[in-house]
DNA sequence: TGTAACATCCAGTTTACATCA
DNA sequence: TCTGATGTAAACTGGATGTTA
């Protein structure tokens, strides 16, 4: 392979391995060649090496060499292509989670202003009644009675009330606290699970601005390398 | 059982060449 | 036509790991 020349330099001898087979890239035949067998074996042993480069006129070194790189080039094209099928998922439930936010923050408003009517019904109510008995408009004897019994209690039991009143005082944090409390009553800690999933996308994963500094996570591939290897990819 | 020699793989690099502005 | 920048394929290098005597 080497030339016996003592006094060549590394850069000629490698030169002179090019021109000895008078080709520097192999021929489109060749290369044909190649890729139809990696295809079918991504690895090849020894013997069908030798046979292989013995058919294409080559070293087996070459063929060694060339289905090394090969597979380099491959699984960079293939991280590629993954990462972009990730990219498009992410991409999607970014948006899906939007419009649920969305949703969920115009049912919230929604059922604010309805508390308020109802808390103005009330005390248009308790106006009008001062002193003049109760009015029974539209409701049977035991329904104003129970009504009567609501009014009763302490305002801090009645659980509608509690909604809004705690949505009234929370502070910044309050907005999915108040979800949470609104929606997962007696779940607590499946709603707490659920926000903590959620919670990091509202962050820095909603804005595509920040997929340049975006960590890969090396679980997802290592997840999916794991379970097979990527060279399956060809079936 | 420990170990040296060897083979093979992979990641990263070098080299030579083609292409293009 | 020349030239420098850039991309790509072939080949090399060095480290890690597995096998064998």
């Amino acid at each position: 392979m080497m030339s016996a020349d003592p006094f060549m330099t590394m850069k000629k001898m490698k030169k002179s391995i090019h021109n000895e087979n008078n080709q520097r890239r192999f021929s489109d035949e060749q290369i044909k060649s190649l890729e139809m067998r990696f295809k079918s074996e991504t690895r090849l042993e020894p013997r069908k090496m030798v046979q292989l480069a013995r058919e294409l006129g080559l070293q087996p070194r070459q063929v060694a060499i060339w289905f090394q790189n090969k597979r380099a080039r491959w699984k960079t094209k293939q991280l590629e292509t993954e990462f972009n099928i990730l990219r498009q998922n992410y991409n999607d439930l970014a948006s899906q989670f939007e419009s649920l936010k969305k949703e969920n923050q115009g049912l919230v408003s929604e059922l604010h202003i309805l508390n308020e009517e109802r808390q103005t019904k009330q005390d248009e109510r308790r106006h009008c009644c001062d002193g003049q008995g109760v009015v029974t408009l539209g409701s049977t004897d035991h329904e104003s009675e129970k009504e009567e019994n609501r009014r009763s209690e302490p305002e801090e039991v009645r659980p509608e009330m509690e909604v809004y009143e705690k949505s009234r005082h929370d502070d910044d944090d309050g907005y999915n606290n108040n979800i949470k409390r609104e929606y997962f009553v007696g779940f607590e800690e499946e709603a707490d699970h659920l926000m903590n999933i959620v919670e990091p996308a509202d962050s820095c994963l909603t804005s595509s601005d920040d997929w340049g500094g975006f960590k890969s996570n090396t679980n997802l591939l290592d997840q999916s390398s794991s379970n097979y290897p990527w060279w399956d990819f060809w079936s």
